[in-house]
DNA sequence: TGCACGATAATCT
DNA sequence: GATTATCGTGCAA
């Protein structure tokens, strides 16, 4: 069972809520198929940060980091992917969190499918992945995770214990040296180069 | 295991 | 015209 989080339930502040989210669950319920996975490395992009979309201030593309916590920010990269933020903070304030990798939990045969039936750890290794297993794209941009009947955030009530660790984050041309991202220590869901064991 | 490289398009300068 | 919060492949060690 999985049960949802409510606005409520989400830290208003962008660093905590990356760290609050490892663990939790992403769910997409699509057609009568549901994917699911434990979110198991993610990455802020707080407030003033020079490798945020919304340092620049808001545009078309950015605006849902503009939401109040918990709306999805959904942008497309490098002519071929997309990948999932979570907003995280007060609405009229730009910022978010990535998600940057799961462990698959349910409908894995479809995210198989979608990816092209690569392993099961591969399967949503990295953000772009991660987009592709759980068939996330532009239109999902603007979702609130925490009403959406569709897409959505929850806790699984046989959540076990998790240790989170952080190090600096990924594929960055500025501010390469903050500790913003997080990740389940020991899992072998993580994306990015082997990490130390524990 | 660890690099270099190309694919490919929206957004921004 | 440059840049980009990526990924798969190919080749070397």
């Amino acid at each position: 069972m999985i049960k949802r989080l409510r606005r409520r339930d989400l830290p208003i502040d962008t660093v905590k809520l990356a760290r609050f989210l490892i663990g939790k669950m992403l769910v997409h319920d699509l057609r009568g198929h549901r994917t699911s996975g434990r979110i198991v490395e993610t990455e802020a992009y707080p407030v003033g940060d020079a490798a945020g979309h919304a340092f620049r201030g808001e545009t078309k593309r950015n605006a849902s980091l503009y939401l109040a916590r918990g709306h999805a920010y959904v942008y497309f990269i490098y002519g071929m992917y997309c990948c999932l933020n979570v907003s995280s903070e007060r609405a009229g304030v730009g910022a978010g969190v990535l998600i940057r990798a799961l462990e698959p939990t349910e409908g894995i045969d479809l995210m198989k499918e979608r990816r092209g039936s690569s392993p099961v750890r591969d399967l949503a290794r990295g953000p772009g992945r991660l987009a592709l297993a759980m068939a996330i794209t532009l239109r999902d941009d603007g979702v609130d995770l925490c009403a959406d009947p569709s897409l959505w955030l929850g806790v699984s009530d046989s959540e076990n214990r998790t240790v989170v660790a952080a190090t600096t984050r990924i594929g960055l041309s500025r501010e390469q040296n903050r500790p913003w991202r997080f990740y389940e220590r020991g899992s072998r869901f993580v994306s990015g180069p082997a990490l130390p064991k524990r």
